[in-house]
DNA sequence: TCTAATTAGTCTTAATAAAGAACAATATCG
DNA sequence: CGATATTGTTCTTTATTAAGACTAATTAGA
């Protein structure tokens, strides 16, 4: 039961009809293809007329294409597949994080084109854009003309206003109020649009196109590596909040007397859970010192940890599954504001699940208020995955598919 | 941007425009009546015939309903007014909480009818069921024709499966998977639909009258009493959640080592800020003991301590400040996780709003990670505006006004 | 008092949508 | 080969918005 809001509603013109129907047509084609005219008129329970129109319309824009006859099962006319027309266009995603930045090209459905490349972040925003909008160009090149590609997506770990395109704070990177949009898009001449990475990732596994991960029209995406980002989908929309900060989990307190946080302050879960957070306890160090330099703790990395602790070594092992602890405790806080049909979880820590995942269940459990809510779905999204870039992807990719708004 | 979930859609039919278009205009018409056609057509941007068709569709249905002629401030022809149509019609709401039921009578839009009366809570479901039929005929009977009646609204302290019509789990009145909405609705021949009291009251705020509280499509409702409930809108819906228990702020934690909660676990917002808490606080009890039977602390409600911490009860002002302090570090863990427009917050605890308002603030600012987070807008709800009570109401009376599903 | 201007509401016509029916082309099966 | 089933197109019917003409009511001002 959702309200009309009286001071900014749409109303339903001559072509709304039509404009809802040819969404729904494209997204049963995105969702099934191939598909014929026939099969598309049963699904979407109108006549073949309908139908028919419809795809005559997207045919008409290109945004689909006629494929091969196909083969007819039973008797009868055989019919002429449909497909997404993703030939000759391509979408680039850049993901950029405090370390390095990296790049992938796929098709308008976000299938991987290429191989992902990355390279060093330079923190000077305008050294990053030149560098970028240089190797965006030279990749593009390899495969088709850049004027083919659609639109670049970013995603940014911090937090971004996206109707303005900038980027309003990014602690790890060192950036407050840059615009990153403008100067790229100029840079490239393409149409670019820039995201927080937690709710990049959301967007991609709203939009991913896995059938088995589609339909979840209430989830959550966890990322943890150096922070814990969270991405929050209602109604098959990432949640963004009056002010572009909604998904914040990663500064919810587990306990306020906790370690410092990086934000000022105390026991959030962030500082618990986030990868710093895991090997700062494995060195006994505090978290808010300053990491120091030397040879062997600088480098030292998560999967380090989690590869000793595979070996067997009992601190390594004592230290992961405290922070599994933690981390099933703070998805427990997740579970009971929003109770979500599917958590997703990514980083790091996920390489090892298998060892954890008990730990996190029972503590899940330990703090949820029911026995559904115990048992809530969680889904670990490998990193060969790249749900960073796939949803920066999707920023581009998707609005051609979104709901028209309505009413 | 949302997605169109390819599983569960809805195409539009030769109806939906006009449909989409009835439901604005009947949503303008109760945000502004009296209002004449001709402004309706101007607020909704399309002719006056097209206005004049969709108000003749909704009179027909008695919807609506042509008022006085009104005066006319130029010159020209004088408009007719309409309203909504709620002559011989009423809707009744049910507050059942621990201690007492409350009932109310309103018109469509939620306008009191009468005054509140109330009665103690019988906790056998049998038993409460038959005196609150009794009771709402004889006050309906009062009113008029019982048959006039819309519908009742109940809210119910705990988990509610509005689909099913029955209580999951409502700990404070010992019930467990309870049937409350069928044998009431044949008891009273009377649609009757249930809701738990947290997305209740923040459903009496989205479907409010007064124009000061709409056009908030994200906002929060924290109701503080026994326990804290928490309701939460999501583009002017309230969040329900996979299993309905979406909005459980109040077993989120400030520490995880913290005080016994009633839900079993440790250190839950609700175990520092409810009713309970404040109080055990301030005669040093446990909050996990049975509340002691002698008869000064058995009696001793919140407000008795308020009036002892404006008197100047040295400990009452320190207990009270620490709740406050307590309330607004949880109010930052829903401004991180949600960043709604606005919260609302109702309970006993807010009739001392001005002493700890600044307290709330600052622990709220201390935090949230940005300036926009730590200034959201709070706003009292005072007791006096039986948020429950228009909340059951609305569950009701909402319905017809509610925008159709699309696309 | 009469006239012109202005507003409200109705009615007619055109454009565009879905709904439905009919039909041609094509394939399978007995 | 003929009956039957399926795909895709086309045409008619019905419903709805859009644009504008028209009527009625009302007021300001000559």
């Amino acid at each position: 039961m959702r309200k009309i809001n009286p001071h900014d509603f749409k109303v339903a013109r001559r072509g709304t009809s039509r404009e809802i129907n040819r969404q729904i047509a494209l997204n049963l084609i995105r969702a099934h293809q191939p598909i014929s005219r026939a099969d598309l008129a049963r699904l979407m329970n109108v006549r073949r007329g309908v139908a028919s129109l419809l795809v005559s319309e997207l045919l008409s824009e290109s945004l689909i294409f006629e494929g091969a006859i196909g083969e007819s099962v039973g008797r009868g006319r055989r019919p002429t597949f449909l497909y997404i027309d993703s030939r000759q266009r391509c979408v680039v995603g850049v993901d950029i994080r405090a370390s390095r930045t990296y790049i992938l090209v796929t098709d308008l459905l976000g299938r991987q084109l290429g191989a992902v490349s990355s390279f060093q972040t330079n923190r000077d925003v305008d050294v990053l854009i030149q560098e970028l909008a240089h190797r965006i160009k030279q990749i593009l090149s390899d495969y088709m003309e850049v004027g083919a590609c659609e639109g670049v997506g970013v995603s940014v770990p911090g937090m971004v206003d996206p109707a303005k395109g900038r980027v309003v704070h990014a602690p790890t990177l060192g950036w407050r109020d840059v615009n990153l949009r403008d100067p790229l898009a100029v840079a490239l001449g393409i149409p670019v649009q820039i995201e927080n990475s937690g709710k990049a990732c959301a967007l991609a596994q709203v939009w991913a196109t896995r059938s088995d991960v589609t339909g979840s029209g209430n989830s959550v995406f966890v990322s943890v590596s150096d922070g814990v980002g969270v991405g929050v989908v209602v109604n098959g929309e990432v949640l963004r909040g009056r002010h572009n900060t909604a998904g914040e989990f990663g500064h919810v307190p587990l306990s306020i007397d906790g370690p410092k946080c990086s934000c000022g302050a105390t026991g959030c879960w962030e500082a618990y859970v986030s990868n710093l957070a895991t090997l700062s306890r494995y060195f006994g160090r505090d978290l808010s010192e300053p990491r120091p330099r030397d040879s062997e703790t600088a480098t030292f990395s998560l999967e380090d940890l989690i590869a000793r602790a595979r070996a067997g070594d009992a601190k390594a092992v004592a230290v992961i599954n405290s922070t599994a602890r933690y981390l099933g405790l703070g998805l427990a806080s997740i579970v009971n504001a929003l109770d979500p049909a599917r958590i997703y979880i990514g980083g790091e820590i996920t390489t090892a699940w298998s060892l954890i995942e008990p730990i996190v269940r029972s503590a899940l459990r330990e703090r949820t208020l029911t026995e559904f809510g115990g048992a809530t779905e969680i889904h670990v999204v490998p990193a060969e995955d790249h749900p960073r870039l796939r949803g920066a992807v999707a920023l581009v990719a998707a609005p051609a598919f979104a709901a028209p708004m309505v009413a």
